[in-house]
DNA sequence: ACAAAATGTATACTATACTTGACATTGTGT
DNA sequence: ACACAATGTCAAGTATAGTATACATTTTGT
């Protein structure tokens, strides 16, 4: 499932994926991947996205049901 | 760094290591690593960790500074 | 219509999360 | 003191997160 959290909270930020996978420290596929949702990143990563957007894990990665 | 919040949830509902770790499918030796620090688990284990103990990743893996 | 930027996707590789199994150590109860 | 549960830790293996390179497609601006 796709993490479209993440997608609209870069949009928000007018960051490319290649701005935000740099200020993250990964590469653009990466962050494609994860907001595609091909991927299972680790908590680090997404603390390092959540930081760079002013967003947290709750926000970004937690999915209510 | 330790993962004390993790450790103290866990406490809080009596459960053993192992008992989290059959919860969430994972072995407890992968508990014990992410209670201790040695390594950055994926998002889907902090979640499914958190819903085991009903806290969200806030509560659990993340840090205000 | 055109060019350039942003995104999607594929392959092959490397790093590391996570497993299984085993043993040592530290608690906790009786 | 004894037994047993819970925790810490090591080593060798497997699965997958994440990389580098490359190219196709879509979006956006002029």
């Amino acid at each position: 499932m796709k993490n479209l959290k993440l997608k609209a909270a870069r949009a928000a930020m007018d960051m490319s994926q290649d701005d935000l996978a740099k200020l993250c420290g990964v590469s653009r596929q990466t962050i494609n991947a994860i907001e595609k949702g091909d991927y299972n990143p680790t908590i680090n990563l997404c603390k390092a996205i959540c930081k760079t957007l002013g967003k947290t894990l709750d926000e970004l990665f937690w999915d209510e049901e």
